[in-house]
RNA sequence: GGGUGGAUACCCAAGCGGCCAAAGGGGCCAGACUGUAAAUCUGGUGGCAAUGCCUUCGCAGGUUCGAAUCCUGCUCCACCCA
């Protein structure tokens, strides 16, 4: 194991706050002395399929605590995420079943197996011990927070101030989520900045129950993909772990400039000093986003996928058609005696639109073209004569060869 | 239990008898521009082999030549008082 100093240097990359700091820094001295490995907790609420990078920001950091030598601990919310986590919201989520859950549960695992290490990780649903909670221990629980504390937390005050909802199961939410802090005994507990009033109040069920307290370290919300809101599915502003390379590479190089420094920091462990000088007035941004684009797919699909995926979105850059495009065939019997078809129902046939209507749309507005010598096409009921493997292609993303069938 | 205000397209939100496939904003799509973007500008954004037709304003009925708009019942939601 390096030395506290060493490993708190790497341990505070991109790390927002650690509450309360001193103890940190004991925790990890006391460990580097007995031998024995820090606890690090990391809860993840299974409500959707989708591990996007937003995620990763702590799971990347409970990675390098376990490559420290430290013990991950993972929590699978099965029963926090029947409740919903209210951190962030300005509405009550949506309700869950429990088959869903579990479902999700497992595709999360997966995943999450993208970042960590789960071989050496311990893994635990919070439902093994919620689904024995007894109403007496519920109500125990329920001890550890006044209504005043629960009403001061940001997202519930402006939802009151609102008039929306707040529901008394998600008021629960903080302290089943300290409780698995006190089931697990966890030293450290990661989480977004705005899971700093969940993870303290971990902190005094702990004490409660003659536990140490933990140290909450959080870590930065990563914005999406539009800049300037958090990643999230919901927003559709997100980057999924288990997108294909060169999805992902395309939707790194989407974002605007500004977030470059806060993904370089948060996603990729390249020295802060190359950052720098990537980032330096009077290179271009283009670069540093291509470096950053690879570093990141790497991560997920190897150096090879990466550089390929940059390549080919170099290539669709400079207005190039794609290497791979995909083939649909046509059915004949659309076609009239001279092979032709209107466009706006090709367009539609070649399922480069959903509807006639957006078809005609599409093409009215200059956005269809057609054969290697890209002929715009522009009235919808232009007859075109379809040869085997024409290429159409709409917009910037959709192209599509025809190929008939027989 | 009492009171009040709501439910309109992907989201927010206007409309309160015909001029409504429904203002405006956001998002999204396309085009122009560019350093990949962003920003900006322009256009589009229910469906249909389509100068017209069909379905859509919580649900079910009703009034009317005509209903998102008026009436009745229902469902759901919120807030306030207790």
């Amino acid at each position: 194991m390096p030395d506290a100093a060493h490993q708190i240097a790497q341990l505070i990359r991109g790390v927002d706050r650690i509450v309360p700091e001193a103890e940190f820094r004991q925790k990890l001295e006391r460990s580097l002395k007995t031998g024995r490995p820090l606890r690090v907790k990391y809860g993840i609420d299974p409500t959707g399929i989708d591990v996007h990078l937003g995620h990763t920001v702590p799971l990347r950091k409970l990675r390098q605590f376990q490559e420290l030598g430290h013990t991950a601990v993972v929590i699978i919310g099965n029963y926090t995420a029947l409740v919903g986590d209210p951190s962030g919201r300005d509405e009550t989520r949506s309700r869950l079943t429990a088959p869903q859950v579990e479902a999700n549960a497992r595709d999360y695992l997966k995943q999450v197996g993208r970042i960590i290490d789960l071989d050496h990780a311990e893994v635990h649903h919070n439902g093994d011990w919620f689904s024995r909670f007894t109403f007496l221990q519920v109500l125990e629980l329920m001890r550890g927070m006044t209504l005043g504390q629960i009403s001061a937390r940001e997202d519930f005050a402006k939802r009151i101030a609102a008039e929306k909802p707040v529901f008394l199961h998600e008021c629960l939410y903080p302290l089943m989520q300290g409780w698995d802090s006190v089931e697990i005994k966890a030293d450290v507990e990661l989480g977004g900045t705005e899971q700093l009033f969940s993870l303290l109040v971990a902190r005094d069920l702990q004490q409660a129950k003659g536990q140490e307290p933990q140290v909450a370290m959080t870590m930065p919300i990563l914005v999406g993909t539009d800049g300037t809101r958090r990643m999230g599915k919901s927003l559709g502003n997100y980057i999924g772990v288990a997108e294909p390379a060169e999805a992902m590479f395309g939707k790194v190089m989407s974002i605007p400039d500004e977030p470059m420094r806060a993904y370089f920091t948060l996603l990729t462990e390249l020295p802060l000093s190359d950052v720098d000088h990537l980032l330096a007035d009077g290179t271009n941004p283009r670069d540093a986003k291509e470096a950053l684009g690879k570093a990141i797919v790497a991560q997920y699909h190897g150096a090879d996928a990466a550089d390929q995926a940059a390549a080919e979105f170099r290539r669709r850059a400079s207005g190039a058609d794609p290497d791979v495009i995909p083939d649909v065939t046509l059915d004949p019997a659309q076609l009239d005696a001279n092979g032709g078809i209107p466009a706006f129902v090709l367009v539609k046939e070649l399922g480069l639109e959903v509807s006639t209507s957006s078809a005609r749309r599409l093409i009215a507005q200059g956005g269809v073209t057609i054969g290697p010598d890209r002929e715009i096409v522009t009235d919808p009921r232009t007859i075109i004569v379809v040869t085997d493997g024409l290429v159409v292609r709409a917009g910037k993303r959709k192209i599509a060869r025809a190929r008939l069938g027989g």
